[in-house]
RNA sequence: CGGGGUAUAGCGCAGUCUGGUAGCGCGCCUGCUUUGGGAGCAGGAUGUCGGGAGUUCAAAUCUCUCUACCCCGACCA
């Protein structure tokens, strides 16, 4: 391609609106523009990055035996009906009406219409197990669409759904999936962890999802040190290295503590460190007959209380909802600073965490007091212990391997086994080997093929610009000619390096751009884009025999005699992991 | 959906408080010069100042209203 001919639409500044770096660089780098709040064009160099990333997801589904095929964006409301979304999505599902006043949406995900059309094609058990994949436009009315491309409204996804006889079936291609995936981001170039993760409201059972790692990321992922364990901080669990040894219990004492109602304050005030505190939470129970109004939660002064694990309690109400300030008083009598776990009156779940705590520190449900050395049994209570806390760094894993990490991770993939949720829903069965009826278990597997491009991104890039990996260059070669207009030399020797390139089947951007851009805009523009490799063909090279490569993340050139450049330039593209 | 903010040329911004004929930088067009890291000089084009209503002799500026976009919280590829 030549930059002449080529819509390079590099723009210097970064544009106002653009808050994270994929997202300013995308833009400044000319690969997408958007039309409104998270729909975007994608510009000609930003699609054949995009093209690259499907390609490479096709293949390897490919391999795996699924078998690609292509729903429509538009679906018919009866079926989200069927399956009981249509009322459960909410506004993120944007329903539209055709010309007969009939109700439509566009599709946020695909289990509908594929349980549909397999319901009405396969039969037998003999056909299983199947794996359909689909490449797709998914549109979602996020609620808050932001950092450009990463989380829009309308996306690219790859998602694929598989049909078993049993669970058993279900497991094996659940693997391979897994398997498939991680060669997927591997060739991408990305370094990625899979984790456990929370089902949502997609439902089934197990589920891990795949995180490209960066700092920038929206998820804390946590993984152990030196064992396998990895999960999302949404539902890891960990175990607090070990306590100091138990001392004797003392006498409690009721302590003014006055204004004093967070841990900080209250700490700082009794010089008593926050793993001596217990902190107690007041939030909104299931209520109605047989349920509490409000739920009493425990937690050691230093930890943080995890909003997933808390609202999957049954005690507690969904969505997860802190008590009000007035709601506290009037069950306790006195403001949240002040409550401790005595004689709440409430059902009281206490994290493993503050169990094992003697002579601590907690409020004493009076108005600007604290209890100091207060003991469990003696002082306090709790009904049930549970699970409400976010694993820290250096906790131990729970399989006992290790300590855990915590890094920051954007999700790209997510596999579930869904289990018999929609196919029972929409009376999706084959006959099995003796003639039943059964309702097949399903899979289902995403990922967001748009969304890589800006977690690619996010993990490689420097002040100048993108650096993309090897596999997803719009480009793989940048052939910049130097001062062609006054060395026919030049010119000569950088149209005929330009066809010998695209001959090799070498991706090449020929910036031929006119006098007038100036070789450091050509440079800045090249680097910004992010293209890995760098020719430039110069009078000076010449002269000496030679023509300079230079790596994206090099810090020099090389000068290659001209007769070596092509096995040079070939070494370097295979060198690069392809 | 709650809270905060912004809207002026393709992009980044000033001007708004204190009303008086629309500005700067980048980009774009023309010419000459320049050519190894976002060139210089000269000339030029581009604005319903987000929309509507109001106050006023006069509104980018004051008032009301609508809209769009961005940021902070709960979901997701």
């Amino acid at each position: 391609m030549r930059s002449s001919q080529y819509l390079i639409a590099t723009v210097k500044e970064t544009p106002a609106d653009a808050e994270v770096i994929s997202h300013q660089l995308m833009l400044r780098a000319g690969l997408i523009r958007k039309l409104a709040s998270g729909l975007y064009t994608w510009l000609p160099a930003g699609l054949r990055v995009l093209h690259k990333v499907q390609q490479i997801v096709r293949e390897e589904m490919d391999s795996a035996g699924a078998m690609e095929v292509s729903m429509p964006v538009v679906q018919p409301s009866d079926l989200w009906l069927e399956s009981g979304r249509w009322d459960q999505m909410g506004p993120e599902l944007l329903r539209i009406k055709d010309r007969h006043d009939r109700d439509f949406c566009l599709g946020p995900t695909h289990e509908e219409v594929i349980t549909d059309l397999i319901r009405n094609e396969l039969a037998s058990y003999k056909q299983l197990p199947a794996n359909f994949y689909q490449i797709q436009t998914k549109f979602r009315d996020e609620r808050r669409p932001r950092f450009g491309i990463m989380r829009a409204r309308e996306f690219l996804m790859k998602d694929a759904y598989s049909f078993h006889i049993n669970e058993e079936s279900l497991r094996q291609t659940y693997e391979v999936m897994y398997e498939t995936y991680s060669r997927i981001f591997t060739r991408l170039g990305l370094d990625f962890r899979a984790v456990l993760a929370d089902t949502g409201n997609i439902g089934g059972s197990t589920s891990h999802e795949f995180h490209v790692l960066a700092d920038s990321g929206e998820d804390a992922i946590v993984f152990s040190s030196s064992g396998d364990y990895a999960a999302n901080m949404e539902l890891a669990t960990g175990q607090l290295p070990e306590q100091p040894p138990d001392e004797q219990e003392r006498v409690v004492q009721h302590v003014a503590t006055g204004e004093a109602g967070s841990i900080e304050e209250v700490s700082g005030q009794l010089q008593c460190p926050a793993e001596r505190l217990v902190k107690t939470l007041i939030v909104r129970g299931v209520g109605g007959d047989d349920g509490p109004e409000l739920v009493a939660l425990l937690i050691r002064g230093d930890q943080t209380f995890n909003d997933v694990k808390i609202e999957k309690l049954p005690q507690v109400a969904e969505p997860l909802t802190l008590a009000s300030d007035e709601e506290v008083r009037k069950a306790i009598g006195c403001p949240p600073g002040c409550i401790g776990p005595l004689d709440l009156g409430l059902p009281v779940i206490a994290d493993h965490s503050v169990t094992g705590l003697r002579n601590f520190v907690c409020g004493a449900n009076r108005e600007g007091y604290h209890l100091v050395d207060a003991n469990w049994g003696r002082d306090a209570r709790y009904d049930e212990t549970a699970d409400l806390r976010n694993v820290q760094e250096g906790d131990l894993a729970p399989d006992g391997e290790g300590t855990l990490s915590i890094k920051r991770g954007i999700e790209v993939g997510h596999i579930f086994q869904l289990g018999r949720k929609y196919s029972q829903a929409m009376n999706a069965s084959v006959l099995d080997e003796n003639g039943r009826s059964v309702a097949m278990t399903m899979g289902c597997y995403g990922i967001g093929v748009s969304r890589i491009v800006a977690a690619a991104i996010e993990q490689n890039h420097d002040e100048r610009g993108i650096i993309w990996p090897e596999a997803i260059a719009p480009f793989q070669v940048a052939l910049i000619p130097l001062g062609a207009h006054k060395s026919t030399e030049v010119a000569e020797r950088s149209e005929a390096l330009y066809r010998e390139l695209r001959e090799t089947g070498i991706e090449v951007l020929f910036d031929d751009r006119d006098k007038k851009t100036s070789p450091g805009v050509k440079f800045a523009d090249m680097e910004l884009m992010g293209i890995p490799h760098r020719l430039v063909v110069s009078e000076r090279g010449l002269n000496e025999g030679t023509i300079e490569y230079r790596g994206r993340r090099d810090r020099d050139s090389r000068h290659i005699p001209v007769h070596e450049i092509l096995p040079f330039l070939d070494d370097q593209l295979g060198n690069s992991g392809v």
